[in-house]
DNA sequence: CCAGACGTTGTT
DNA sequence: GTCTGG
DNA sequence: CCAGACGTTGTT
DNA sequence: GTCTGG
């Protein structure tokens, strides 16, 4: 998606991610960044699934040490199975990023008014990832993911050409499923989200700055100046 | 064949 | 690793 | 995405 | 302007 910060605050996830009450000290990212850690689910969703904190910014198995290093935040739902560098994540290793909701910003009169943009029900939403672990500098496992976005429906249009792919909670367990392993069948599960289920509200400008980073930054009472959405 | 890139978003 | 360009 | 830095030499 | 860091 266009706003690449991703929110996924919660300390207490919903009941379908079947997660444990996350400890504040491992959930410090509201305002999230590349590089930073989000909790991403994996395994089957018919086990008991893994809680992890993986680094946003996907770090392909060849980045080597010496060249520049590439790593994505971002994979296009529709070219997948064509790019070499997600075809194999596709069938093998994907995940689920649980997140609150996610930014967007809209120029409004010169400057920049932020959005954001959660379930209108106020769950949770899961957006589809993939994911690879790597060795790390230090020698221990790291691992990083991407976000697979697809394209904007008519309610986020206005503010940006893409949006994540949020996952039907009908579909996670497939999109877990180690089973399920045809490209286009899940392609099919990274449809843009309907309109219906998404709430869409201004922001104070403080999400504007990485540094800020709580629950404060989408308070019900945030100033709202430049209000429309 | 080898060398070199490999991704997305945004902006104009 | 795997694909593209030359 | 936005905010903020962006260079070198010499010295410790 | 362009890149990095968050």
């Amino acid at each position: 998606m266009c706003g690449r910060y991703v929110i996924a605050g919660v300390h207490e996830l919903s009941e379908r991610f079947q997660l444990r009450t996350i400890p504040a000290e491992l959930f410090p990212t509201w305002n999230a960044a590349p590089t930073q850690r989000l909790p991403v689910v994996v395994e089957d969703a018919a086990t008991e699934r893994a809680l992890r904190m993986m680094q946003w910014g996907l770090l392909p198995r060849w980045n080597r040490p010496g060249s520049r290093p590439i790593a994505p935040i971002n994979a296009r739902a529709e070219t997948l199975e064509e790019k070499p560098m997600f075809r194999g994540l596709l069938r093998r290793s994907r995940c689920i990023v649980p997140v609150n909701g996610f930014y967007e910003w809209r120029q409004g009169g010169g400057r920049k008014q932020p959005y954001y943009i959660a379930p209108a029900d106020g769950d949770i939403w899961g957006l589809a990832g993939l994911y690879d672990e790597i060795e790390g500098p230090d020698g221990e496992p790291l691992a990083s993911y991407t976000i697979v976005t697809t394209a904007a429906n008519p309610l986020l249009a206005p503010l940006h050409e893409r949006m994540p792919a949020i996952l039907r909670p009908d579909d996670e367990e497939a999109w877990l499923s180690r089973d399920v392993d045809d490209p286009r069948q899940l392609e099919l599960l990274l449809r843009p989200a309907p309109a219906d289920e998404i709430a869409v509200r201004p922001v104070g400008p403080a999400v504007n700055s990485a540094r800020n980073n709580g629950p404060e930054l989408i308070a019900a009472d945030e100033p709202a100046d430049g209000a429309d959405g």
